[in-house]
DNA sequence: ATTGGAACCTGGTGGC
DNA sequence: TGCCACCAGGTTCCAA
């Protein structure tokens, strides 16, 4: 489910009621994620204050005195805030009761997400081996336009690489490039240093766009007050294979790039260097 | 070192 | 309806 602007709205959803509270108490229905959640340490959360919450790529940290906790949403999960007397959901499994009669719910039907708790977050091999943060000064054309020389592969690979640039994950993946008039396959060492610039600022706009409406929906992303994003009726390829191209009309084209579906324009988007970008 | 593919899971959808 | 195959927003791990 979540990409960057889904998870910085959690995180901002999360913190406005979670900053500055005590964790009364922990609960864990159910384990079994990622990796299995840490029983012991996870228990020590409680009596502890959370001093803040930050986003590192798709990560969480939640940082309180001593011990911490990172969190992963990966594909499917959800943190939301509910009252101390609701009923639990299905696929709820860990919940954490703060002290102002809130509840943060981790959910996660595919367990694909993590829990981890830990006196170090920032060093955590998970967090340190991260590349730039896409909406930083860090990441400008000639970060990119270095990173891509004596790469044969494909760009969109490229831009979804977390070691590289975190964040962009399959549907902005595509809509940037569309938006950059750059065709996903195109061979990363092949990119202009315009193309390069091109493709940094239509990354980092669409990121911001999105945030400012909440994050993506595609099928069920829901924010920490358990409602939906509404960003997805803007979107210019991913999920319209087959439809007419908001630009050109043409109909969009869709293929697999590392077995993740890739929507493209091949009228608007460049195999060549020499094509002018849409 | 680089790269492609499988694996980890559940749920929804569409075809028969 | 029911069954089945296939697909899904991410990331790690392993083998070539």
């Amino acid at each position: 489910m979540p990409e960057l602007p889904e998870v910085e709205t959690t995180k901002r959803g999360i913190a406005a009621y979670a900053k500055n509270t005590l964790i009364q108490q922990v609960i864990v229905h159910n384990p079994r994620l990622r990796w299995p959640v840490d029983l012991t340490r996870t228990k020590q959360l409680a009596g502890q204050i959370i001093h803040s919450v930050q986003r590192r790529g798709k990560y969480l940290l939640f940082f309180c005195d001593y011990l911490h906790f990172i969190i992963h949403l990966g594909m499917s999960g959800s943190l939301r805030m509910t009252q101390h007397d609701e009923h639990i959901k299905k696929h709820d499994h860990i919940q954490l009761v703060l002290d102002n009669q809130q509840t943060i719910t981790f959910n996660d039907p595919r367990r694909f997400g993590c829990f981890i708790v830990t006196p170090e977050p920032l060093n955590h091999k998970l967090i340190t081996k991260l590349g730039v943060e896409p909406l930083s000064a860090d990441f400008h054309a000639n970060y990119l336009y270095k990173r891509l020389q004596n790469k044969k592969i494909n760009i969109k690979q490229c831009i979804m690489n977390s070691q590289w640039l975190v964040g962009v994950g399959n549907i902005y993946a595509n809509e940037a490039l569309f938006l950059s008039g750059i065709h996903p396959l195109r061979p990363a060492n092949s990119l202009s240093h315009s193309e390069c610039l091109l493709l940094v600022q239509q990354i980092k706009q669409i990121l911001r766009t999105a945030i400012r409406h909440g994050g993506t929906t595609l099928k069920d992303f829901i924010n920490a007050q358990g409602k939906p994003g509404y960003f997805q009726q803007t979107l210019n390829v991913y999920g319209r294979a087959n439809k007419p191209c908001h630009h050109c009309g043409n109909l969009l084209h869709e293929t697999r790039i590392n077995s993740r579906s890739t929507v493209f324009c091949s009228v608007c988007q460049h195999l060549n260097i020499n094509q002018t970008p849409a």
